[in-house]
DNA sequence: GCGCGCATTTCCTGCGCTGTAGATCGAGCG
DNA sequence: CGCTCGATCTACAGCGCAGGAAATGCGCGC
């Protein structure tokens, strides 16, 4: 049987003082004597004392935890999301609760308002399927910041790149490279579903200004965002009568799926079609070819997103969303381009 | 100013009941009558009760969380691995933390020894570079289950699949394929680095009994499992004055990386190069060409680890540790074979 | 109609910590 | 040398919940 563990007053008792100095010193609390400092850390060391973390924020009201919420964490983009995101935290000392909702209305919804079996101090949402209207009148108030897309309300933080102008560019690039029949893999049919409907939008005006009309067999829906469901939509785009040539897969595992059909079946890539996707997860630099795509500040957004929520958490609750754009630069690799 | 957070005691005002009573209600007590449930169940609706999870644990005694410690996230391995735990733990009605450890030996014995800035119930561990020697006088006493590698000591639960079989099936299907000059990638020169060693020996008995000698110049060491180390080891093997035939690299990232090189430098795989990797990420199934791969069965391992966690925690705290052993298979895709 | 025994509910304590208020100490000053 | 004031420390309450003992209610048998 091994020792109870420690508490706050066996230190106490150890060192000599009372209950609230050993509080003190271990957060930190400036009025400490140095002796008297000392004299507490080496009873602390003695006794390997850790805090008990559910007291702490059962005495304090705070938990020290911030809650992720993704779509799902088997999609590198999350995963790496959540690396950088965990490493924010740690700025602030806290830890990070992943959580995934498969992008679901419901489970998103249960994320909003604080219906998950844990408390945290803050949530940082990876938006898919929740439009403002629904966040409107959430029944919770931990602070929350939205990650996702550029959404035209404020109802809450958010920190997101432009997927429309990113889009824009992207398919001005493939039209660069000489493309004329670009065809996009990606579309969802829930319209609020934002990525799909705010890329789509982007791919949309750049045809529109080279005068080009968008042609509805080029336009594939697809059930998840997923290698799979790139390779397969890919397949039907090869048995159009006229298949495209180019394709603009609304993120990178799309991308990813649709470039393993061609190789597969024996279509060069970029020479008879070229290929872009969106994300930039790591995997996309070591495809054969290389994927052309667009990298968002994931740094950034993890970084801004964590910032936001400190803010909000040391006692501005009241001052209206605030809206932070992200950069993005379009990867140029050789998917598209074979210089 | 939302109304505060309702108690147990609001909601017990309400619904004309105990304090106890209701908390019976939310913990599924049996000897509630289905009146006073009705009625209580009515009030904890209205005022649309939650749970304070750190009041719960610091009475219960139980967090309701479990730690799940991985080297690093950002490695699909790990992500797919933290998906399944994850499953795993909802059907226990538990919290998933994920913790990263980057491998080190230092971070490693911080999880063991529940130096963690939180408190749980139960420790899911992929030990990396801590050997059986570091982990007997652990200073906690939380249950911890390992994963990863399967290791001859035996002083906490683990749960692993057969490293050394592994690799030398592998090998020896590299071998069969007619191949006989066969490197590895992914040697570390830290020997208590169990995965490595493993797979070395593996691949060593392999050779040895299809009567081949190790040479020196086809066993490449990275510094870590990630695909740009597998590129840049290929090209340190491409430049021998004998390349090998094929190349075992000792995870899937590693082989992918390599296969990038190959792809650039226009070396066909698998008909100069044949390659191979070990744990099957979605990602191998689609690469170019995909992968062949050790496929351990990763949702078992998530499975049992947890469940042993489960076992521990209703009181079997003193039996011996139990070793589970998971399958694995050999994947054969067309980085190896064209059949 | 009464009592017994079990099912159901209540009462009350304490989990370990932090916040607040107030006690104590010590230095500087008149 | 006594007093004031700020720096440092202590005492104590209470965060919201679950456990266990005790109380109550209810059905049933005689």
């Amino acid at each position: 049987m091994p020792p109870a563990r420690p508490r706050l007053s066996d230190v106490a008792a150890l060192a000599g003082v009372s209950q609230k100095t050993v509080s003190n010193v271990i957060n930190d609390y400036p009025h400490v004597t140095e002796r008297t400092r000392l004299k507490v850390e080496a009873a602390l060391r003695e006794l390997n004392y850790r805090v008990n973390i559910p007291a702490r924020s059962l005495a304090s009201g705070r938990t020290g935890f911030i809650a992720l919420a993704v779509p799902s964490l088997d999609n590198p983009y999350f995963s790496e999301l959540a690396v950088h995101v965990m490493a924010a935290a740690a700025a602030y000392r806290w830890t990070v609760l992943i959580e995934q909702t498969g992008g679901s209305p419901d489970a998103e919804t249960l994320v909003v308002d604080g219906a998950m079996p844990y408390l945290v101090d803050g949530i940082v949402l990876h938006l898919r399927s929740l439009t403002p209207a629904d966040l409107r009148n959430r029944s919770d108030s931990t602070p929350l910041v939205l990650i996702g897309e550029k959404t035209p309300h404020h109802i809450a933080d958010y920190v997101a790149g432009d997927s429309v102008q990113a889009a824009y560019d992207l398919t001005t690039h493939l039209l660069r490279t000489g493309r004329t029949r670009v065809a996009v893999i990606g579309i969802e049919r829930d319209t609020r579903f934002a990525t799909s409907t705010l890329r789509f939008e982007g791919y949309r005006r750049a045809l529109a200004d080279a005068g080009i009309d968008v042609r509805d067999d080029y336009v594939v829906p697809v059930e998840r965002f997923q290698r799979e469901n790139g390779a397969i939509a890919m397949g039907s785009l090869l048995a159009l009568p006229e298949p495209p040539d180019a394709v603009l897969c609304f993120n990178d595992l799309l991308a990813l799926g649709a470039l393993s059909h061609l190789n597969t079946v024996g279509v060069a890539v970029p020479r008879d079609v070229a290929l872009a996707g969106f994300d930039d997860i790591d995997e996309s630099a070591y495809s054969s070819p290389p994927l052309t795509t667009i990298a968002w500040d994931t740094k950034a957004i993890a970084e801004r997103a964590v910032a936001l929520l400190a803010e909000r958490l040391s006692g501005d609750s009241d001052s209206p969303p605030r809206e932070i754009s992200v950069d993005y630069t379009v990867v140029q690799r050789q998917s598209t381009t074979l210089s």
